[in-house]
DNA sequence: AATGAATGAGGATTCATTCAT
DNA sequence: GATGAATGAATCCTCATTCAT
């Protein structure tokens, strides 16, 4: 067998596509249960290739769940629900966005927000940062805005699971509902 | 140290103590971070001694995940909202049973609840079940029933983790802010 | 459950039935594929009333072989072909009782015949025995007697796995058929 | 020892001295007595390149009895005792040619003809495929026909192993007066 | 006489990682 | 830029054997 550089082959290919498959499977399979072997295989290259462009299996995987936590809080930063009057219209719109983000990537998100101890942390974050934005604006009387905020960060991490990663609901469905479930209660129990 | 029986020693009690500390320890730091040699030197015993009550680590594990599920169905199965007009009241006396279930033994509800392959699929039987027993009671109208009650499992999802396991909220207090955000709507956005 | 003394119980009796049970198993799957938790649970017992009777795995093993072994050259010394005429009626009353020697036990035969490094040894000591026995009674010319002696040891080797054991000829059947082979050559070619 | 590559090492060239190894280790010591400690140290490796060759170690010891059952039988099934005059001259050559195999390759015949399970299967074949070439060109009268068979396997099987294998006879002399004890009596009691 | 409970010692196997080409 | 070949360092698991009762 022919060893040395394949024909068509750039460095900056390989190590995409070796990115790619590593989403793919940890996401799939989770950090323990894909091996390095399994990533080149389905790369179609080989294990020293692997280390041609990452340190290894552990930052690779640290690599990708630092590259969510930067996008996620980049959109969680964005989330802006300015000083006007349209403060509801404005926070369905940035959670549309949220799920826009999160559908856009759904295996790194698997990956960075549900997989990991880093996972925990993001959402904890995230939960401050909302509670920041809302607590001006939003009168919770007697109720514990904790409670309530942390109530919608994990409705939102599981409709993403199950409603969004499944194609049943597009992002601007869940956000709406959303909005309609903590913001404008009309339920009527019988 | 010598072989054989050690004073004092009985197979229930050894059996129990490795189960507890496997439970300690995969809640803590996962399955494949939990290492058979890390849960009986926990134990104070050696490896053999594991195999003598387990058949090998996955079936520990997948007998702890049993374990969970059959306890967790149980308390979800026995939500019962009733034909009377106290629905709300009865929900939120399951609401608090359910959160005294996951307070009383955090580390299996870890394990069952928030680690495995299998949390998922226990989480949308919650919904469905929770899904049943809801639609008779409360009025929807347009709204989507399955958004709604994913949004309030992934709530009490959440709520266990950061509030609950960490002591913040009682489980009384969780139940009767979880029906207020979701049955009785008078938050007034400013 | 009750410890100590069972009731019936004797102590030559479990050993004897270790002994009979390990017989078997041994000859059945052979020295490292027999388990001492195979033995006492055939001989229902636990592993420590093995050692009550045998010092260990390897010693009871060794024993069986030594038995196995001086039965089978008491049987071999007392073939006696006499100084008189009837030299091939003898032979083949001392092959019948060979033959029926095995039958009598297959199991210890097969382990001490056909399993162990000592096998070897022991039909390489009935060799020389049968060698020396027939050497003076019959002419060689110039054919080499320790080939036809060979011949003969592997052919009772072979006929008592093939045919013995499973009971499709009986001892007198392949005494007789052996002498005739070896000693009355009538076989014509076509 | 450094890891990686070692100078002037292929694939083919370990694999076939892991093999080598293993038959000689194999034919000495028995499969379980043979560790894959013992054969890679024996070939100068480690633990791992073993299982770069051979998927575990129970499949390389199949490998090994297939391939001496395959030659084996390829060597059997040549046998050919034609319709000519010379039935005898070209039994003795055909059995020239066994004992010329065997002689081949002691180690992997000591494996595949005397160690295993599948020994006896392979010489009960051997035997049927015999007796089918030898019943037409040879009269039994009222002489049992299988036992004369085994007979003659039995002797192949004892003679390869204490007169060829320990080279004390040639090939072409254990063939020759196989055929004379078997075919040409002439024995001459006394 | 017999058993429940435990362990020492070792063997098979896996996997991330590295060297030589 | 890429690969063939190899290994260090674990981890799981088994089994004969032994101690306390």
């Amino acid at each position: 067998m022919p060893r040395g550089r394949k024909v068509n082959s750039s460095g900056e290919k390989s190590k995409k596509l070796l990115q790619e498959k590593a989403i793919e499977l940890f996401s799939q399979f989770g950090y323990h249960e894909t091996k390095i072997s399994d990533i080149v295989k389905a790369a179609n290259l080989t294990q020293p290739t692997f280390y041609l462009y990452f340190e290894n299996k552990e930052s690779l995987y640290n690599d990708l769940i630092l590259q969510f936590r930067n996008e996620f809080l980049e959109n969680v930063n964005r989330i802006n629900v300015g000083n006007e009057d349209n403060f509801i219209e404005k926070l369905q719109t940035n959670f549309t966005a949220l799920f826009k983000f999160f559908a856009s990537n759904p295996h790194l998100t698997k990956i960075g927000f549900y997989q990991t101890e880093e996972s925990e942390e993001l959402k904890n974050i995230f939960s401050q940062i909302l509670e920041e934005k809302l607590k001006e604006r939003v009168e919770f009387s007697d109720h514990d805005i904790r409670i309530f905020i942390n109530s919608i960060v994990g409705a939102i991490e599981r409709l993403t699971l199950t409603m969004l990663f499944t194609k049943e609901k597009e992002p601007e469905q869940l956000a709406s509902e959303l909005i309609n479930i903590y913001f404008a209660k009309e339920l009527i129990c019988r």
